[in-house]
DNA sequence: GCATTAGATTGACGTTCGTCGATGTGATCA
DNA sequence: TGATCACATCGACGAACGTCAATCTAATGC
């Protein structure tokens, strides 16, 4: 994925519930030029969707589970979390775009954006 | 960098002053098992150094200079924040290994440690 | 309708964080 | 020695965060 890709995901995801973070993925060159206040926000946000152990551990549960979707009833199992910790924390994680969440019947699944985690990534390459 | 160049980094690293990031580097396969609670955390502390707008900022700017050294005296103007607070940012990001500090006289100068972005980069993939 | 269930939301709490003025430290130079 | 300078540390403040009990919401099945 290089910087165009991720302009074009960018304007994919103006169209989600949650753009707060789009303009992370347009690709500024982060480190050859020094980052405008605004983009600085918006990644630190990314980042600190990140900055948390229980939601590391929550994400690298839903990745660990090869693709599939994952069911939120396990989640606090997994994290030894309250149901509205849990709940918060998958909130975050998914305001930041880093997971999608779909409801069937009585349960919630929840599964990876990787083009997220990649976006991420390139930001520090 | 593959697996087992993040572990040399990460025995490279146990000289350090600042030790507390080391299991991060060594390679644990985060998207295909699940983190255990020590990686999790210790994970979760070098994002949290990533997870705010002036450090971000003052990263950026260090980064920018390509790969030369920047002076400490310059980086209250860089963002915007009193000379205290810059330097808490800056301790920071020293213990999280994101950058070395070294003083010549009066002036103190910093660079980047790219490769403890390599480490983290390889986390999100 | 009513009871039950899964998950989201609310409200309150203690803790951590970002910030800056005041002060400390140690190097430089007269 | 004393003055000055660059940076670190301290102390205090308000804001944001992680947590959970209590409650709300919406889907299910009787």
């Amino acid at each position: 994925m290089d910087f165009f890709d991720h302009c074009r995901y960018s304007y994919l995801m103006a169209s989600r519930k949650s753009v707060t973070l789009d303009p992370i993925a347009c690709c500024s060159p982060v480190w050859t030029d020094v980052l405008d206040e605004t983009q600085a926000v918006l990644l630190a946000n990314s980042f600190a969707a990140l900055a948390d152990p229980i939601r590391l551990r929550l994400l690298s549960h839903i990745a660990a589970s090869g693709g599939e979707e994952v069911c939120a009833c396990d989640l606090t199992e997994v994290s030894g979390r309250s149901q509205p910790t849990v709940s918060h924390h998958m909130k975050i994680l998914f305001d930041a775009g880093l997971i999608e969440r779909e409801k069937r019947g009585l349960w919630v699944w929840y599964r990876l954006v990787p083009s997220r985690l990649d976006a991420l990534r390139s930001v520090l390459g």
